[in-house]
RNA sequence: GCGGGCGUGGCGGAACUGGCAGACGCGCGGGACUUAGGAUCCCGUGGGGCAACCCGUGCAGGUUCGAUUCCUGUCGCCCGCACCA
């Protein structure tokens, strides 16, 4: 019937160029009516007795290949959620925009020699011409793109926030730094600088600004750097996959360098806790919260030792308590102040480092201890130190005095973090990083009996090895002994330390306490250098036998010296046991130790934010002032990555732009004259910045005044934050802990109303495609592959069968699809329902472009019910047909449950069974007559406006309505449509299916119970047996259990 | 190695909280309309058996009147982390 004269017979049929057409009609009438234009609270058209839906979609990253199958997925998931949301009388915002700062922009532009900005930009046009062809409800007037100058002048003023803030430890939330500056200047405090400490009003301005670097939440630090010379640039923790850059899997080497970082670190634990408040996907808490890793121990100190015998470095280690201080100050000839004495005059030369902290307390207590630095001072060569750690990490309290005091000695000390504190007389040996300080230490030492040749040379590799061949060669361990000693303060025995490359400089303290008993890695170090293993622990279910390391918990055993004993004590009690003698003892500590490290924010690239910071003439650095925002990136003609052992930026080359002065600059007149020469900073910000508050910026995307309007961030962000985001699970730790970290700050600072941004989560599964295997697992492409008639798969070239298999989409299997390609071929509603209805959005799912035919032909199938294809009139129904109408009220709450639940293969489902119930028994017997009475008909396109919405319209258009269809309500549901009077229930004997009765809806277990019996199939099957129990699920089942 | 998840027809998948396994779609078989169909429409389609009936949710057990669903063990696949002390 598609021959010459049958297409002029129906020019209304549902073909793939008649929905281009019409969804081409819809999209423009749309955009010419702003249909989805959104209006904020405030604006003309906001409807304030609304309920809001702030729905978003991970923005994407332009790149010249255009979208992909991918993109679209999660965005017609969204679109549909938020048509419906609409129908449901919600404000919703739904907005898009674009990520385009970034590595592949800028490697793109160097290998093509055409600036990032202008490739970025043609990218971000084809990118919005596609979107715009599904039919995507998005309010475009509140797209942007990171690199629009207006907004990345806000995201340098958030940062700017960072760098004028500090994690208060006690509140445990940033505070601006002035109230830390403030803090300083009332107690003029010691505080550690460059080569020692100082009080904090003779420090330098540069010194001062160091030990601020050491607090602010956006600070310089030197740090050891991922470096990636094939990119170019240094690299985050979090961009390194087994050693290689994440993108292009690039070896990465570490090496210390001075760069912008955030103290992401002060956030951790709340990072963790607040993974609870949140409606997120299990799998990418439990990453996340892997990722921040939390581990709860001890810190234990090591007194070392230059041999076996040396009684000490001349270190010496106590603790004073309050108590006992003040009694000594009560007579100055009492212990403690004799015992200091005699100690310092039986080690002459010797130092003692007395930490105290009470100078902060700006009580009496200061003029008591200030009283004793005179005496300890008449004493011996005793310098006061303020612990600065401890004291930014809120340890003493004025409550906490009777801790203050003790005696360290720093330099002689090795700290260990452990998480098995139970197993400290279990320790061997000690290893240190070959970055620990003890290592250039030892060999330094000419007292020290130190192969320095063997050291010096392990050291050297180790550090300059890329982690890659650190991991490559992790089979057998290696080290060298330091010829350093140290004291095992449970047994008091002398230990050796070594040095392996096992111990990692980056986690805990960069040494460990080697208990080869029970740990699986020092076992296999002690058993390759033969060096002692003595079991601690009675492990349950793993007996000892010498032969392997037992790791798990159990009893302590061979764990006692004259103070304590950890013998026949389970582990956790031991645990809690040996802590509180550490502490009393004053060589360890309660610890929580956190794998994340603090955010590395430098790149040395051109195509990023450049950061609102220039240097003075002494190398300090100055933020430019929020009001002189935005720094603009200059235009560059050459920003290649400058080649070179050290990571030299490109923004180096734009002289003229780097050296300049603080006024043209726009630094603060109170620090610096304008005149003053100061040179830029000419890292850049990385791809991650930008997308770390786009969602805030879509509430008031035009606001001048501020990063976001108050109001606005009120209203959208109010309560959890984003309702629904929804996005790929690659993002689980990257971008979703970068952006919830940004989100903390601009918490603490009072800039935003909630303490996460994302109140639900949700993943879209990956789609992939199908390639075929050969025997020897070999892939082939899809183009060399013929499908036999009877569903085999042969490769054309050797008539081999291959085996098809689920791949990602790849150029080289020739399996990448192009959404236009299909658009053109079937529409853009059919391409929505396609990718809807391969299966759940969170299941990853293959693309067989076979397949769409279905979702095609129901599509033709709901035209055909509605439409007759020879005229283009609407087929109406004369009469409601009384199933017809049940079934649609079924859909409707089908479809509205479902859409909810993010089930929507299963909605679509639900509204082909009713198209195919409402058409098959009319069929193509007699076209003329509809199948849907005009308000049935009305119903279902508002039903299926959110899944096909062009085609909606047209309907919707021809059922005589001038509004969108978009803006009509859900239809409503009649709760008795949904149940039948009668219900149809299976009946099993034996838990197996035997037969069916019918029976009224309002039948009560008894009567189902007698109307089972009665019934004669039931009865052939009992054939005669005693029924010994029956069991009744009313509207369920029956079941019968018979002797 | 550790953590998270998943195994259901030829294929994608469905099944609420333990209650009719395989909805819906593809493919396949048959038919209709056609000069023709790889378009469209209709019917059928888990396997075995003529049938009554039997067997079926990776595998082996268990709990239960009843298990795709819960428990134990095991195999396989996917994702994440990985010498983290």
């Amino acid at each position: 019937m598609s021959d010459a004269t049958t297409i002029v017979e129906t020019p209304h049929r549902y073909t793939a160029a008649f929905a281009g057409s019409i969804e081409l009609r819809w999209q423009t009438w749309w955009e010419s009516e702003n249909t989805y234009r959104q209006p904020n609270p405030g604006e003309p058209g906001f409807d304030a007795s609304k309920p809001k839906f702030y729905c978003l979609d991970m923005f994407p990253y332009p790149s010249g290949a255009g979208l992909h199958v991918g993109h679209p997925e999660g965005y017609t998931a969204t679109d549909i959620i938020c048509r419906y949301k609409r129908m449901k009388g919600f404000n919703v915002l739904h907005p898009m925009g674009w990520d385009a700062f970034g590595l592949p922009a800028e490697q793109y532009a160097v290998q093509t020699g055409v600036h990032p900005a202008v490739t970025t930009r043609k990218a971000i046009d084809n990118y919005r011409r596609q979107l715009k062809r599904f039919g995507f409800s998005y309010d475009w007037s509140r797209e942007f793109a990171t690199i629009d100058p207006e907004y990345y002048r806000w995201t340098q003023w958030i940062w700017l926030q960072a760098y004028h803030a500090w994690f208060d430890p006690t509140k445990k939330q940033a505070r601006p730094i002035d109230e830390l500056i403030a803090r300083l200047d009332r107690s003029d405090a010691v505080v550690a600088i460059e080569g020692g400490e100082a009080r904090w009003s003779k420090c330098t301005p540069l010194q001062r600004q160091q030990h601020l670097d050491r607090h602010r939440l956006a600070y310089l630090g030197v740090q050891t750097v991922n470096w990636c010379p094939k990119l170019g640039t240094v690299l985050a923790n979090e961009e390194i996959i087994d050693g290689r850059s994440e993108r292009g899997g690039f070896p990465v080497y570490r090496m210390p360098l001075k760069q912008w970082m955030f103290r992401i670190t002060a956030y951790a634990e709340r990072l963790v806790e607040d993974l609870a408040i949140v409606d997120w996907p299990e799998s990418t808490r439990t990453m996340q919260t892997e990722w921040i890793g939390r581990s709860d121990g001890a810190e234990v100190q090591f007194e070392t030792m230059r041999s076996k015998d040396d009684g000490s470095h001349g270190a010496m280690r106590m603790r004073i308590k309050l108590t006992e201080l003040t009694a000594a100050l009560a007579s100055p000839s009492a212990g403690l102040l004799q015992e200091i004495d005699q100690r310092c005059r039986a080690t002459p030369g010797l130092e003692v480092d007395v930490s105290i902290a009470g100078v902060f307390l700006g009580s009496k207590h200061l003029s008591e201890l200030l009283t004793l630095q005179g005496r300890v001072r008449a004493l011996g060569a005793v310098a006061m130190v303020v612990d600065t750690d401890e004291l930014q990490r809120g340890v003493f309290r004025v409550s906490k005095l009777d801790k203050l005091l003790r005696v360290v000695d720093e330099e002689h000390t090795i700290k260990v973090f452990t998480t098995r504190p139970d197993t400290l007389f279990g320790a061997t040996y000690m290893v240190v990083a070959p970055e620990h300080p003890l290592v250039a230490r030892a060999l330094a030492d000419p007292a020290a009996a130190t192969d320095v040749d063997n050291l010096a040379a392990y050291a050297e590799i180790a550090k300059n090895r890329a982690d890659v061949d650190r991991m490559a060669e992790s089979k057998t361990k290696t080290g060298v002994f330091t010829g350093y000693y140290a004291r095992n303060p449970a047994t008091g025995q002398p230990i050796p330390v070594w040095t392996s490359d096992y111990v990692l400089m980056s986690y805990g303290t960069g040494a460990i306490m080697a208990v080869p008993a029970h740990d699986e890695r020092d076992f296999e170090f002690a058993r390759v250098f033969g060096l002692p293993i003595q079991q601690v622990v009675e492990v349950t279910g793993a007996p000892w036998t010498g032969e392997k390391a037992t790791s798990g918990e159990g009893v302590g055993i061979n764990s006692r010296n004259e103070e304590v004993s950890l013998d026949g004590r389970p582990t956790a009690e031991a645990k809690s046991i040996i802590i509180e003698w550490l502490d009393r003892k004053g060589v360890g500590k309660k610890r929580v130790n956190y794998r994340l490290r603090d955010w590395l924010f430098s790149r040395q690239r051109y195509w990023g934010e450049p950061f609102p910071v220039a240097f003075d003439a002494d190398g300090a650095h100055h933020a430019v002032r929020a009001d002189a925002l935005p720094v603009r990136l200059p235009e560059l003609i050459d920003y290649a990555p400058i080649e070179s052992d050290t990571p030299l930026p490109p923004l180096g080359k734009a002289m003229g732009w780097v050296e300049s002065t603080a006024g043209a600059v726009g630094l603060d007149a109170a620090e610096l004259r304008a005149t003053a020469l100061v040179r830029r900073e000419t890292n850049t910000m990385p791809g991650w910045a930008g997308s770390c508050w786009y969602y805030l910026r879509y509430c008031s995307p035009t606001e001048n005044s501020r990063f976001v309007s108050r109001e606005a961030e009120q209203y959208w962000m109010g309560g959890r934050g984003v309702d629904l985001y929804i996005g790929g699970a690659e993002h689980a730790v990257l971008h979703l802990l970068y952006a919830r970290f940004w989100h903390k700050m601009l918490y603490d600072l009072g800039h935003v109303s909630t303490s996460e941004p994302f109140g639900k989560l949700f993943h879209q599964g990956m789609i992939t495609s199908f390639a075929y295997q050969r025997r020897d697992k070999s892939l082939v492409a899809t183009d060399l592959v013929d499908e036999s008639t009877d569903g085999k798969f042969i490769e054309r070239a050797t008539g081999e069968p291959v085996a098809q298999v689920i791949a990602k989409m790849s150029k080289s299997l020739k399996n990448v699809v192009n959404p236009d390609d299909i658009i053109a071929e079937y529409g853009a509603d059919t391409f929505r329902l396609y990718e809807m209805y391969l299966g759940p959005l969170e299941a990853s799912k293959p693309w067989n472009t076979r397949d769409i035919v279905g979702v095609f032909r129901f599509l033709q199938r709901a035209w055909r019910l509605a439409v007759d294809e020879r005229t283009g009139e609407l087929l109406i129904a004369a009469e409601t047909d009384a199933t017809i109408e049940r079934t649609l009220h079924r859909a409707i709450h089908k479809v509205g449950e479902d859409i909810e639940r993010i089930a929507l293969n299963t909605a679509i489902a639900a509204l082909i069974e009713l198209v195919n119930a409402a058409t098959r028994p009319t069929g193509m017997a007699d076209p003329s007559q509809g199948g849907l009475t005009r308000d049935q008909l009305d119903r279902f396109t508002r039903v299926l406006a959110p899944f096909a919405p062009h085609m909606a319209e047209e309907l919707w258009r021809g059922l005589g309505h001038t509004t969108s269809v978009a803006t009509a309500p859900w239809p409503t549901v009649d709760a008795a449509m949904l149940t039948d009077n009668e219900i149809d229930m299976p009946v099993q004997i034996q838990g197996k299916l035997k037969a069916r009765i019918t029976v009224p809806a309002a039948a009560t277990p008894s009567d189902i119970e007698r109307l089972t019996l009665a019934d004669a199939e039931v009865q052939r099957h009992i054939a005669g047996r005693p029924v010994k129990k029956v069991i009744v699920v009313p509207g369920r089942m029956v079941n019968l259990v018979v002797g």
